[in-house]
DNA sequence: CATGAATGAGACTTCATTCAT
DNA sequence: TATGAATGAAGTCTCATTCAT
């Protein structure tokens, strides 16, 4: 087993899974080792659930990244960061579940994501284009509204432009007036 | 066992509780039964939560109907909700984990809450207060994100005005404008 | 279950066991019930082995304290306490491999033979038969020699009054001059 | 680590034997070699103990060997031995927690230390001063004292002059009369 | 209907042993 | 030969569910 590489492979268990879908067990299946071996990498279940999450987490931020390595905009930026979130819920269901069900338990993940969302947000506050009260109201916000449309996505199926919807809603919510927002929504993807 | 009446009672064991917080036998002994009993009344663990979510919004909603009847408008309707919600959280942590865990499992309980939500959407709309693209995302993004700043709440700790903040970023995000926005949800609650 | 009367069955598995033979698992279906009822009744492993151990320790206990109840001398006492627990072990085989492995975990079971045991050792010095330098050591050679005995016969086989054999010893280590040791050891048990 | 003899095919997992401390892999690091190494010398787990309670069992009895060389007296010789042992557990409680672990599962060992002794004790009865009625029952309860006399001494903590005490006990048993148990046991340790 | 002891599947974890390198 | 990652059986424990009373 090369721990960090196999268990990229995303637990497709969870998909039928209600408390078991991250069992140890299950994804050592999943990383197509046997049970035990999980545990010469991680000491406990917990363990193995915060690297799974800031795998899932570090995935998705370095694809993120490289796509808005460019853009100066704040604004820009988180806009770019929820609509990828958007298309991955739509062209990886599995691994969205694996990222929601996730995120409830692995602390590190969710620091990880913060990070990379608080610069986005200073720097968008610091151009005049957010203006929230609460800094940490508004990335509770941003993160649980995105994980909510993603869980929307996976669940009810497809919506068209779900991406760009999201992305505008999130923008608003953060002071972006409406038809900017709508703009930011609706630039084309860096790279598309 | 009246099963509705008595599982009002709330499911404090919760509080610390992984992933089977909302085990059958807590559940009873919360509602002062033995376990057993509750299998007179629910033929699974799921429609027990089903059940106690159900019950969960039934209690808020009750409460926010009697506070926002007269209130016409759907902005001010859906602000006072949230911030209604908001300040349950903050008044009794032990509900609003309960909610959280709850809300997961409970379809029945969503769709409850979409009920209410849905009417106060629509009516906002028609008064040309939201502008939302599309109905179900926005419900989506209302419950989201208002379940997400709860969970800060609870787990983080009190913010000042959270119910305020939070109705404003919720409102925006539906397409009130920025100054609108505040002036509603710095409305004071009705009763108050 | 009841838990006391069916504990009492001796963990016969242990015959062959190391420290399996102590499982929860393996008690359960030595007492017939299935391995999730042992928890029921006690919330570790630790505590079964410690109940399983105090059983076995009342047992043998009371039945020497019926035999040597009239009797008044320490030595006498002793005698009869290490006769009856070596001639459980002649005729109980399984019975006293599982008090020996389990003598090893259980503090409770220890301390309850002690407390009979120190009752005898300290008559005994009052009397004039005992004369020992340290307490403790004597009750610690007391038992370990006793138990060493039992173990003894139990794995290699009969030995012709091993009983008086070994109380005899006992009685010397304790400072009982060997004429009279050897007399006591001898006395016909109360009761046969 | 000396090599003794190859590797066959053997019968797979006693998982769970567990024995704390002396785990093969734990053995291995002690050894200063990977765990898989240790399997090029023995066959399993029970061999490796087997000649780890030699090498503890060979390693005192060298000592004491040389110490009680010139000594002629088996009972002068045995207490000699017994004191030499609880010196040790005095002074090195881990070498002892290793020792009183090990002697339950090595047979060899129990062996070996037996020829020790019972040539110590054919001496003593040969020269008058043990007067004992089976062997096996004597050496059984010398052993058995002596380490549960150890044991005490390592869980429990310090008591003063241990070694004499016990050794005392010990003679006393075998039949020394208390007087002269009480002049051997306090007899200088040669080369003390 | 209510009870609560019993059940047993399955979760988490350990560790003696194997085997490809 | 040495290595150490991988293995998987077995151990400890939890909890949703059943059932005799």
């Amino acid at each position: 087993m090369q721990p960090t590489q196999r268990l990229n492979a995303v637990p497709r268990t969870h998909a039928h899974a209600g408390v078991g879908g991250l069992a140890p067990n299950t994804l050592a299946e999943e990383a197509g080792v046997s049970n035990g071996t999980v545990y010469n990498y991680f000491r406990s279940r917990e363990e193995v659930l915060e690297a799974v999450g800031l795998e899932l987490a570090v995935q998705l931020s370095e694809q993120i990244l490289t796509v808005s390595e460019a853009v100066e905009s704040g604004a820009e930026r988180l806009s770019i960061a929820v609509r990828t979130f958007m298309n991955k819920a739509r062209t990886d269901p599995d691994w969205t579940r694996a990222l929601i069900t996730v995120v409830r338990y692995a602390e590190g993940m969710r620091s990880t994501l913060a990070t990379y969302l608080r610069a986005d947000l200073q720097a968008g506050r610091r151009q005049g284009d957010f203006h929230y009260a609460h800094e940490e109201m508004a990335m509770s916000m941003v993160i649980s509204a995105t994980l909510g449309a993603m869980n929307l996505l996976v669940e009810e199926g497809e919506v068209e432009h779900a991406d760009r919807i999201a992305a505008e809603m999130v923008l608003q919510a953060l002071g972006v007036p409406p038809g900017e927002a709508k703009r930011i929504a609706g630039l084309p993807l860096p790279g598309e």
